[in-house]
DNA sequence: CGTAAATTTGATGGTTTTCAAGCCATGTGG
DNA sequence: CCACATGGCTTGAAAACCATCAAATTTACG
């Protein structure tokens, strides 16, 4: 093909022009205007294709780059002394997955993809010495980062599974934003939903269950179509709650 | 007294003598050289004694100042929606008060007296600017926001009630160092206790009780003597890891 | 098509919460 | 000085909730 003759930066140029990305609207540059949008672009090393399973980085390596979901889900965890696995959290399309330690030379977590993903190779010493400059980006990684920071301190309370569940389902019903009506699919299994929430996994499976006989959704393996959205929100909302209520 | 019609400059200096201050062991300022801890000195205000329930601030309010504890005990909590408090952190001799967000405005949480206690109040201008220039200080102060950052992890965990309480003690034996061999005296009830460790007060009562029969320690209301450490090492051991390993 | 993995359901037990009552210390007013 | 009220602490009994164990069912995928 003509692209994988053409030099590498001008290769890169092409595969990731964020004006025309088709998924600019899940993206942190959705509604910048162009020419934050083309400083952002600056800083894209490259696009990837990740099949399922893959490992993005692990504890300790040297924290060199940043991941921006395209589409897919990257999971991120940390194993204890055991090696139990504990998963931290979910990133969808338009997450940017490797800021944890913002300031930290290494990774302090475990990073894999759930499904197969489309990830943006972000360089994260260009997108230092770019949100220095640039107010609005750095408006959004802030952003970003505060709302990963509220969604740890509401886990960190005592709900109930139900509380949980609804609450991650909602979540997920608008960072995954399927069309309206459509069902929801999960990109991600039972498992890795009990671990995230800290429950087991039966617990998740029953919580579904009772869900589908109240009407409030409809299960069918990973595809939740969620038909009471009233109902479930009432059932989160203890969760829903800004625990750092200023 | 003659100190109360000195100028207010002078008696502030008096007053707060970091380098003669009886609780300096106990202070951020332990183990620094004289010039380092003259550098701190002139950023403490003044001292105050507060009452059991005096509020430090709430939240919204401007954060000029932080607090470092002399002697006593703040709490620290936010309230939610329905006006539940949920106790946040507890600060003790040498620990600083009002830095929960270093870079913000105002505080995001209520803070508390729970006993009569004694503050130094540090302008937390001067302090970014004092610290911006000393990367002894810096240090110091980053060492002290990770360890909060790990404690609130270490509770986001789930554990049983014995094994909360038994790392809250044995935590409280270290912060409170009481002379060797002598019981601890904990300055906060039952309920703030449960509260912070996400129990029922019942609960932590009945852990107590049970670790007492056990002749792990022995309880006599709010003082505690730790009988058998290792045995309480082991208890809580699941909960001292570290949760962010590397 | 068949095996392995994931999901679901049922039954059981353990831990914690909840409700209720009693105890003990402290402090107040008579 | 004592009676009494108050709030914190403790203990008991019951129920709720969730984890665990076990097994059936479905799905995924080579």
């Amino acid at each position: 093909m003509a692209f994988d003759t053409a030099p590498a930066s001008l290769r890169n140029a092409c595969a990731t022009n964020c004006l025309q990305c088709p998924t600019r609207q899940h993206c942190l540059v959705r509604d910048l205007d162009a020419a934050e949008t083309l400083r952002w672009n600056g800083i894209v090393e490259h696009m990837a294709n990740l099949p399922a399973g893959k490992v993005l980085f692990e504890p300790g390596a040297s924290a060199a780059v940043a991941y921006s979901v395209r589409a897919g889900c990257i999971k991120t965890f940390t194993l204890d002394a055991q090696g139990n696995e504990r998963v931290r959290g979910f990133y969808l399309a338009g997450d940017i997955v490797g800021l944890d330690a913002l300031t930290e030379e290494r990774y302090p977590i475990h990073a894999v993809a759930v499904v197969p993903t489309q990830v943006c190779v972000l360089a994260r010493g260009d997108m230092r010495r770019l949100t220095q400059t640039s107010p609005v980006l750095m408006g959004r990684l802030v952003d970003r980062l505060s709302d990963s920071l509220r969604n740890a301190l509401a886990l960190g309370g005592d709900y109930t599974a139900e509380q949980r569940v609804a609450a991650f389902l909602l979540q997920m019903q608008v960072r995954l934003a399927p069309l309206p009506g459509r069902p929801l699919r999960l990109p991600m299994g039972r498992r890795d939903i009990a671990n995230y929430l800290r429950l087991a996994t039966e617990t998740v499976c029953r919580a579904l269950t009772r869900f589908e006989q109240r009407g409030l959704l409809a299960v069918q393996d990973r595809e939740i179509t969620i038909r009471d959205r009233e109902a479930l929100q009432a059932v989160a909302e203890p969760v829903a709650l800004r625990e750092l209520a200023a």
